[in-house]
DNA sequence: TCATAATCGTGATCAATGTCAAGAGCCGTA
DNA sequence: TACGGCTCTTGACATTGATCACGATTATGA
């Protein structure tokens, strides 16, 4: 689990044994079953995810207890309520498993030390949250532009392994429609 | 202007007299009237603009020509066409004067300089760019739990001044529904 | 293997919103 | 002051998608 970790950094920024294995001393391994919470909303345990394996969703629980998906990850991608691990906060979403999924995690305080031991990581993160930010950007533009059949369609182009991975009642509350919607559209 | 920038990044990230000089020797300064375009669609230069003062929209021009807003962007704001400045992309979109405005800009060479040569700034941006990140995980998140006339109030009590500055048709065309609609609502 | 739960498709109905059209009010400028 | 441009409102109608209901199919686990 590490080596992909390690794989994953190095994509970007070189490092050597020792940081690596500085790096690696901050973070920890767990895996979860199908259906597991990694956090539940309104828990006060801020971290930040690395998926090794396995699919997670970020979900949003509205009042009247719908079931709102914020986003997917899966095999290296990073995910977490991005305001409660920065700002300390409380979650608002809970995190579960749609497979069986392997993780590494860091916590606040360790990204935090990890950050001032060794600044040039933050070169790093700094590349993830532009892409975040840049992908933000697109869903956005997408909801702005294109009506739920073409949201629907670009997303299977572009995610086509997700679409596979994942029941069309998922993706229906990923583009915020019903599942009725989804299941009449003809491809 | 410069000292503007001085302050906004010392809220995150002390400078000596010496970094902030070198940091000012990479941006300009330019001013723009009201409707002019600070870069339009399919241009080629990529930078990334601080607002001194004024207003900005950054819009996406669909293929029947109608303008969808992106983003606004205010005094103490960062804007770009982020895809775009990050990879050297041709812009998709393009930032447009709804004031007259003072930005900073900066190349994306000179950033890249920057970050290289004074790495701690890195740190300030990744601030940033993970409220970046929060800030689109939450409008993606009220499209996906609220109506339009919730999220129509919403955006008015997060940004007063900016329902005040800004005609209803623009804020519709941010939030992606038609200047009917908005008009149709009683607050 | 069987029982149960998930998932998917489809019809009927209703609410929300887009679209087109007309007109009224406001503001800056010649 | 008068004009044109911009903005906002409102009505009528069409379209999209939500909701509820039901049944069929597919996975899953004891």
């Amino acid at each position: 689990m590490f080596e992909t970790l390690r794989n994953h950094i190095e994509k970007i920024l070189p490092l050597t044994d020792q940081e690596f294995t500085f790096i690696s001393s901050l973070f920890d391994s767990k895996s979860y079953k199908k259906g597991q919470f990694l956090f539940q909303e309104g828990e006060n345990l801020s971290r930040h995810y690395f998926v090794c394996k396995g699919l997670l969703k970020l979900i949003y629980t509205d009042s009247e207890a719908r079931e709102h998906i914020v986003s997917f990850a899966m095999e290296d991608w990073w995910e977490s309520d991005f305001e409660a691990f920065y700002l300390q906060q409380k979650t608002s979403m809970s995190l579960i498993c749609i497979e069986n999924t392997d993780v590494l995690y860091i916590t606040y305080d360790n990204f935090k030390h990890l950050c001032r031991t060794l600044p040039k990581i933050e070169h790093f993160f700094l590349e993830k949250a532009f892409f975040g930010c840049i992908a933000a950007q697109k869903r956005i533009l997408s909801t702005l532009t294109s009506n739920t059949k073409e949201r629907y369609t670009q997303l299977i182009l572009r995610y086509p392994t997700l679409a596979q991975r994942v029941p069309k009642s998922q993706l229906a509350a990923y583009l915020g429609v019903s599942r009725e919607t989804l299941s009449r559209f003809t491809l």
